[in-house]
DNA sequence: CTCTATTGCTTTGGACTCCACAGTATAAAC
DNA sequence: GTTTATACTGTGGAGTCCAAAGCAATAGAG
């Protein structure tokens, strides 16, 4: 990238190194329970909202249903309605989803050995 | 943890897995730019306050401020106060800082390479 | 025909979070 | 007396989170 004698941005990349382009993918996960979903949708082949719910019981129907339509969007996970009554939805990971969980467990396994864990 | 077959909450816990504990450092990192700091931070031994926005000019002052006591709470970051005019401040990853950005780095790194990353 | 059950949400109003921008404190340099 | 330097805190407005209730659609019970 640039070296640390070239000054090319007036605040950031001050040596070498600027995070703000990190605003994709990292701000979706930055949101309550985001990281939570990619996990536990991705221990499941498919879900149905309900199921998503029951798995994550702290997290209210609303904020659900909102980070399921920005991992949509994020390209992170698929959703699958079939038009039957009552209605049947199924929400998946894409490939791009599974390369997240897949470095995103690491630190959810060392984070729920920590002492901080509230547990109920 | 629990089996399948014993039915212990009415919600959570359903196949054996609840994602409910995971309260303590993963809220902490799941808020804008958490982990952007977590990383910055790492990479240098300490930083200055001033230095820290220069590597993240696109979060403000105040969230800045907040994340950095929040990380000091959580039990993260240090924070190393100076008596001097003007003042200095120092902030560093304790040991426990390291832990979390060795297993948010992989995730960082990979963000970086994604087409959905805003540049500037 | 009305009543209930089922599923996957959306809506509502109140509390909390994030932002840009301005202000605070201190003392030395000019 | 004004400027400079650092590390913040305060303010008001926009956006986010919550619990709880509501909605749409139809099958089956009574």
């Amino acid at each position: 990238m640039a070296d640390s004698t070239s000054q090319s941005s007036p605040t950031c990349d001050v040596d070498g190194t600027c995070y703000c382009p990190l605003t994709g993918i990292i701000n979706t996960l930055s949101r309550k329970y985001a990281m939570q979903l990619i996990s536990i949708i991705g221990a499941h082949e498919s879900m149905r909202f309900a199921e998503i719910e029951a798995h994550l019981s702290k997290a209210s129907t609303s904020t659900i249903s909102k980070r399921l339509s920005e991992f949509e969007n994020a390209g992170i996970v698929t959703r699958t309605q079939y038009d039957e009554i009552p209605p049947r939805v199924e929400y998946a990971l894409t490939e791009e989803g599974y390369a997240v969980r897949e470095r995103l467990e690491p630190l959810l396994e060392w984070a729920a050995t920590r002492s901080d864990t509230i547990v109920q």
